[in-house]
RNA sequence: GCGGUAUUGGUGAAGUGGUUAACACAUCGGUUUGUGGUACCGACACGCGUGGGUUCGAUUCCCACAUACCGCCCCA
């Protein structure tokens, strides 16, 4: 094994890749139906794009980015994630522009990359799907948003689905909150985790998420961020709630969850789900947000946003085979004798996949017994011997392989005549 | 970046410091003449992740590295 894949990289195989299209199909479907539109941006940028969204005290920026410098000298990264791209591409194509249609909705899908130790469903080149609507701080289109997420990964299949709710507030009841919450933990602070005693500097709202245990006990009464939401936040979440519960979406607000990266205010969400792929652990498959100061962040006029990004590995560890849609039949195997009619093979088969069939056929000049055996492996509708005979005669036999029966058929008319007993 | 476990053929795997590395599946070929199943027969590891070391001798012991998986960090 000479060569191998760099660490934490995957090849797609046909088969696998067959899913993919399906998932990527179905993506497209749905997010259509809601008038999201695929945008593509490429998969490196400006370090600078990166840092400036997602705040240089994330840990995307301090360890986890792919940086390089190319032959110009100008220092690029491999995208961790998709909204920096999208919004830079916003902003660079003046998508706020007047003649464009508010909100400014688009979709992506593609790989990301990530500097970190590999795991199940973790990986460095990863894919991602995502959407962002632009130019609406309406939370109707919150609510879009985020139906549209669970509509997309029920289309899919994927049942027991626990919807996360919470809100960030806006700028100055994130500012309030977070002085409560040092003011909370710092007290405790010999008593936290390492890690935990770094965050409270860094990031206080991350010690909420903390998994480690005697962290969990103090921060069962650390504070809320409900408590500390001004007079308009407020009522932005509650309408928001009622217009989730208008749509029957079941949901939950978890008051302690957080985002690893700052661009984020106001509504954020996660689809959650527990699944014997994850040794019935319960794991985030989709998980997105507002995003309000980012546009601006990177040089665009005040534009709100909101988006969501789902990891396509992981909702691919989710996926039963069941829930696939995938086609790959095989119309007809063509089953050669000898070498004339190894000639006309070549035209025949043409002439079959022109009239719409998929066909195939042995290219090893292996025996009948071994083209019928192939013939049924890959379970052909058809297949259609040639051999001296046929040639001679003009003639093909074309076989049933359900029921088994054959009949003989004109060469010449090889395609109409399929059509026909297809019917 | 830290810790743990693992690494044998196309696949699932057994196994031992020392002549031919089980078994099963898959694949290919055959059981005489141009047809898919079953049965039977046969073939199928540049040799046991890579590189060193210990040893008379290592796939089996030791070290380093690589990769995979699990946990932490973080997150998709």
């Amino acid at each position: 094994m000479r060569y191998q894949k760099p660490k934490g990289t995957m090849d797609i195989l046909p088969g696998e890749s067959a899913k993919w299209q399906y998932v990527e199909s179905v993506a497209q479907r749905i997010f259509s139906h809601y008038r999201f539109s695929e945008i593509r941006t490429p998969i490196f940028e400006s370090y600078e794009v990166f840092e400036r969204s997602s705040g240089d005290t994330s840990d995307i920026v301090s360890k986890e980015m792919y940086d390089f410098k190319d032959k110009g000298d100008r220092r690029l990264a491999l995208r961790p994630e998709g909204t920096a791209g999208v919004v830079r591409a916003y902003v660079e194509n003046k998508l706020y522009g007047p003649e464009h249609i508010k909100p400014y909705k688009v979709w992506y899908k593609g790989p990301m990359f990530r500097y970190e130790r590999p795991q199940s469903g973790r990986q460095r080149q990863f894919h991602q799907i995502g959407v962002e609507a632009f130019g609406s701080d309406s939370p109707e289109l919150d609510v879009e948003v985020i139906s549209m997420g669970l509509n997309f990964l029920n289309e899919l299949g994927i049942k027991n689905l626990k919807v996360a709710i919470n809100t960030l507030g806006d700028p100055e009841s994130r500012e309030n909150y977070h002085r409560a919450l040092v003011d909370y933990f710092t007290p405790f602070k010999d008593q936290l985790s390492d890690d935990s005693k770094v965050r409270l500097e860094k990031n206080p709202l991350r010690i909420l998420d903390s998994k480690d245990t005697n962290d969990k006990k103090i921060v069962a009464d650390a504070p809320s961020i409900l408590d500390y939401l001004n007079d308009s936040s407020r009522e932005r979440f509650e309408y928001l709630k009622q217009l989730l519960d208008e749509l029957e979406v079941n949901y939950e607000v978890d008051s302690t969850m957080v985002r690893g990266l700052d661009y984020y205010n106001h509504t954020i969400f996660e689809f959650m789900v527990t699944d014997p792929a994850f040794n019935n652990k319960e794991i985030t498959v989709l998980a997105g947000g507002r995003y309000n100061g980012l546009v601006e962040e990177l040089g665009g006029p005040q534009t709100p946003g909101i988006g969501f990004g789902l990891g396509v590995e992981r909702l691919m560890l989710l996926l039963k085979d069941e829930d696939l849609v995938i086609n790959n039949d095989l119309d007809v195997y063509l089953v050669t004798i000898g070498q004339k009619a190894e000639q006309a093979s070549v035209k025949i088969l043409s002439q079959l996949r022109n009239a719409g069939f998929a066909a195939d056929k042995d290219y090893l000049q292996r025996k009948i017994k071994a083209q019928f055996k192939t013939a049924d492996h890959l379970q052909a509708k058809y297949t259609v011997t040639i051999g001296d005979d046929e040639i001679e005669n003009n003639t093909a036999s074309v076989k049933n392989m359900t029921t088994g029966d054959q009949v003989s058929v004109s060469l010449n008319n090889l395609t109409d005549e399929l059509k026909k007993i297809e019917g």
